[in-house]
RNA sequence: GCCCCCGUAGCUCAGUUGGAUAGAGCAGGAAACUUCUAAUUUCAAGGUCGUGGGUUCGAGUCCCGCCGGGGGCGCCA
């Protein structure tokens, strides 16, 4: 990358000035290279100001000297001030659009993976109904990730983890044997905590239709059992279809009561118990991070006072404190004692299974806000079982505020009144609805206002960064068809840019993609994509306004298609990073 | 009682790991269409970055307190 480049043209500066004997000697720190505004250049490097205290010098000074011994081939060095600011020169910016139409779809890919094997998992909704808006969130969120790493050079996994075991599944089952009965006339009322929605309802009666009546003749207890396991099973398979739908694939579907039958739970909780974190108290079974047993507070965290009694190192800087111990099997009396594992008794053998069997690094979960509890237990099991740090990383989102006619809509999927996800997109569409989800931070509890989407149709960022697309598509169209001109000549050709402002800002925009791609893959933020694909749709509606292309001599012609090129293919990348499509027409 | 997140322009939100004069998009104001898609562009306007301290050359960004909003935990999933 340019900016990896300049890094370490600094670096050697430094190090040539004091071979020199203009800076005193000290090891170099690092250096972190920013775009400054674009009248002070492209790069801007601020370590003189770092360097003043250990070098005793001005940062000024200290800047002129790093300067005076930038040996650097793709941009020129000017000092402001304490700063080190590089602008790109515009033959180097020539070349590059050359680059970039080489690179083609794949445009904006970096080797910062090396190959390795990342997963991330996303989705993963309790498969107790349809996929909801939230779930949209969350699956976008993933999809992005996952195509961030992919260009980021990993090997990418995509998995949806089946909540299949646990209570809620009895519930959902339990539910279900009601809307089945209902469908043949019989009043079996809706257990407490049951699902009454639509989607719920539905698949009661889908499985009556296509099963007959004989599960009421069955022992009730088996009968809901293998409801609940079919209605999951129809549940899965409506989602997979939503998710087919939003552009998403996965590469698997994970049961998590695959760990309990595959005998993977046990081997965890052994793990543990061998370290001595297992405390079993009042019946149920703690997990407790170092150890320390159950208090008469059960598992409220250790208060300051009782850490100032215990013997207990004083906690080092920058290591977390041990969570609160958490239960992993309940005390409830339950026929099957793997019935009573905890969703966390699961997440143990599953991180296992993520980063010691299948060797996934990161792995990468999406979870909605109302696991953020779980966070600081998986990341201490994580800690307790020794994976690798940094092995797993938890990507926590807001929930979303869904309004219509100016009135928020509450949600919540056992009263069966969530908002599903295929009917935003009806309303929406793809392309809308994965932009939206994903224009502001995952930390950002934003508003999703169903009227405004649809009603700004005209005047939306979404469409906007389209029509950029497909405004090149249209003029590359014309210049083949009415012009006659043959766009591989073109593209093939090498006049030097005329280097109007407007081009050169566009090619410093699709230069950037790279770096975008680091941040979103190493930060794990998927929203800089949406703000990088409006900023360089506007470089290039700028371009596009203030440069000529068609009808121009060859002279102008030839590099301008080029960077019409230049501008299609980064502008298809970054939709594509997105999920979005890239139309040609609008 | 404890934990996590948020508070930036009228509204919705960015702010590239602590850097120079805090940015976009909408809404509202003023312009530009014989010109490759006006789903556009240009200009102007809009701010005590919730608040009070602290850390340092330098804080929207890091630390602490407080205020306001949201979410979660204390044998639910």
């Amino acid at each position: 990358m340019i900016r990896d480049t300049l890094t370490r043209q600094v670096a050697d500066a430094i190090a040539a000035a004091q071979a020199a004997g203009d800076l005193p000697q000290f090891s170099i720190p690092d250096i972190g290279l920013m775009h400054p505004r674009p009248e002070l250049g492209d790069y801007a490097c601020s370590v003189a100001m770092q360097l003043a205290r250990i070098a005793r010098l001005p940062p000024a000074q200290i800047a002129q000297r790093i300067a005076k011994h930038v040996v650097s081939d793709i941009a020129t060095v000017e000092v402001a001030s304490a700063y080190v600011n590089f602008r790109l020169k515009p033959e180097f910016l020539g070349q590059q659009v050359n680059i970039v139409l080489l690179a083609g779809e794949r445009w904006g890919d970096i080797d910062l993976g090396h190959g390795a094997a990342a997963q991330v998992e996303h989705g993963s909704a309790n498969p107790t109904g349809y996929a909801t808006i939230g779930t949209g969130r969350n699956v976008v969120t993933g999809d992005t990730l996952a195509n961030a790493l992919d260009a980021a050079g990993y090997a990418v996994h995509r998995e949806w983890y089946v909540n299949d075991a646990g209570n809620q599944i009895r519930a959902f089952g339990a539910s279900l044997f009601s809307h089945y009965a209902q469908a043949f006339g019989q009043d079996i009322p809706l257990p407490e905590k049951g699902y009454a929605g639509e989607d719920a309802v539905e698949v009661g009666r889908a499985l009556a239709a296509a099963e007959g009546d004989r599960f009421l003749a069955m022992d009730r207890d088996a009968a809901t059992r293998e409801l609940g396991r079919m209605g999951i099973d129809l549940v899965m398979a409506r989602i997979r279809l939503t998710m087919t739908r939003l552009g998403i694939h996965y590469d698997n579907y994970f049961s998590e009561r695959s760990l309990y039958t595959s005998g993977r739970a046990a081997r965890a909780l052994e793990a543990l118990r061998a370290r001595g974190l297992l405390i079993d108290h009042d019946g149920a079974l703690w997990f407790s991070e170092d150890g320390s047993p159950i208090r008469s507070g059960q598992g409220k965290r250790k208060t300051s006072d009782e850490y100032a009694e215990s013997d207990d190192e004083p906690e080092e800087k920058g290591k977390p404190a041990p969570i609160q111990a958490v239960v992993i099997r309940s005390a409830a009396v339950v026929a099957n004692p793997d019935e009573r594992a905890t969703y966390f008794a699961s997440d143990i053998p599953y991180a296992l299974n993520k980063v010691v069997e299948r060797g996934f690094n990161p792995a990468v979960y999406v979870w909605g806000e109302d696991h953020q509890a779980d966070v600081p237990r998986v990341y201490a099991a994580a800690r307790t079982l020794g994976l690798p740090e940094g092995a797993i990383r938890l990507i926590i989102y807001r929930f979303i505020t869904l309004m219509r006619g100016g009135v928020e809509v509450r949600m919540g999927k056992r009263k069966g009144n969530a908002i599903l996800a295929d009917d935003v997109v009806d309303e929406v569409g793809v392309d809308a609805f994965r932009y939206v989800m994903l224009s502001r931070s995952v930390d950002t509890k934003f508003t999703f206002d169903l009227d405004l989407v649809k009603e700004q149709k005209n005047d939306n960022p979404v469409y906007y960064v389209q029509y950029g697309h497909a405004r090149i598509a249209s003029l590359l169209r014309r210049a083949a068809e009415e012009h006659g001109i043959d766009l591989e000549a073109a593209y093939a050709s090498d006049y030097p840019l005329p280097g109007e402002p407007g081009e050169l800002d566009l090619i410093r925009r699709a230069l950037e993609l790279p770096e975008i791609v680091e941040l979103v893959a190493t930060k794990l933020e998927p929203h800089h994509f949406t703000a990088y694909a409006q900023a360089l749709a506007t470089a290039f509606s700028r371009f596009y306004e203030s440069c000529r292309v068609l009808g121009t001599p060859e002279a102008v012609l030839y590099p301008r298609l080029k960077l019409c090129r230049m501008a299609q293919i980064a502008l298809a990348r970054a939709l594509s990073l997105m999920g979005m499509s890239a139309p040609d027409r609008m």
